[in-house]
DNA sequence: CCATGATGAGACAAAGATGTCTCACATGGA
DNA sequence: TCCATGTGAGACATCTTTGTCTCATCATGG
């Protein structure tokens, strides 16, 4: 059947631009919509079969990175065990989409007044409850608070990403660095 | 002498121009000339007489914002006593700065391939220098390289301007959340 | 009072990006 | 073979932003 056809192709090829342009767009966030065209190898034309428009891609990538950190939570099983175990896990899971999510972290800055994508809310929400579940079992300090927490985590993400992709950095050290930035900090600890 | 009053004038009404721009920008990153304008009372007739373009209103944005770093790195005196009061006073000196830190480091991440102002490498290896001299003197762990924890530090301080700026952390909590975060991290150490 | 110079308002063209459309082509199934 | 459908190439108008220009106004100093 045309249909099953139609819709087969449709998904396949749609993931494919989808992943191209976050790709690209990662490295350049202002992007042409040929620019992103020819980066997954259509034309204009066929890209805006895809999606209606720049407006529509974004959304479009942003609900990827939605599903793709809601997966690596899931995938991290933030409840169990030391909660310190759990965000080495996330990290680790959380990893092969840190650019995109790099990406979309700074394109939610410009996005001064409008409501933000309520998929972010409940992804905070679910790890800043990790970070309280630490501190109400004694592992992480409280006067730290879970929001901030929250939030140098996707900067320290960004900032790795940015720093892999530069160079600066080597790929296999990123979860490392974060992690144990994140969780050790700087100092040197008497053990 | 006209030429003094004409001096003076630009002098002043280009620092409060370009405050007015970086105010903006941080919040906004694309905002238009035409709302840089406006944000500092001024016309964008006015504004093209300091600025020839847009391109121009950000490097000078940018040697302010490394004329501020280096302002920062000067006044926290970073080669006196211990490393981490240094990178705690450098925190505080640089906190005014923040949210242009901000703005200019996720602009950086578009110039893809090209060469970045001289400014930042010279920033780059001071702050370095500061974590290498933490970890000679055995303040700061060796396993996190002095490249990444200056990345570390530029995340940071971007994502505490925007978590302030959204109003998810305090303001006054700026300082404590990323000098503590960034030297004990999250674990809760045994004193 | 007058002249210089900065400013604001607005017109204007140029450039870039976007969205829409048409048409020719190719592929794959009936 | 024939038809349907997705695709690429490109034309096209539109919109936004930008950079430049002119002209009237206003303030300041002589």
């Amino acid at each position: 059947m045309s249909h099953m056809d139609y819709g087969c192709l449709m998904a396949v090829d749609r993931d494919h631009v989808l992943r191209s342009a976050a790709a690209l767009l990662t490295r350049k966030s202002t992007a042409t919509m040929d620019e992103v065209a020819k980066a997954a190898g259509i034309s204009r034309a066929t890209l805006h079969r895809h999606f209606a428009g720049r407006d529509a891609l974004v959304r479009a990538l942003e609900a990827l990175g939605i599903a793709e950190c809601e997966a690596a939570l899931d995938a991290a099983r933030l409840d169990d065990g030391p909660a310190s175990d759990a965000v080495r896990r996330l990290v680790g899971a959380i990893e092969p989409a840190a650019a995109l999510l790099a990406f979309l972290y700074s394109e939610n800055q410009l996005f001064e007044g409008e409501e933000q994508n309520a998929g972010w809310t409940r992804i905070d929400d679910r790890i800043a409850g990790l970070f309280r579940r630490g501190q109400a079992s004694g592992e992480f300090r409280i006067d730290l608070t879970p929001a901030w927490l929250t939030e140098a985590l996707y900067g320290l993400l960004a900032s790795g990403a940015w720093a892999v992709s530069e160079g600066r950095v080597a790929s296999k050290d990123f979860n490392y660095m974060i992690v144990e930035l994140l969780l050790g900090g700087a100092l040197r600890t008497a053990y």
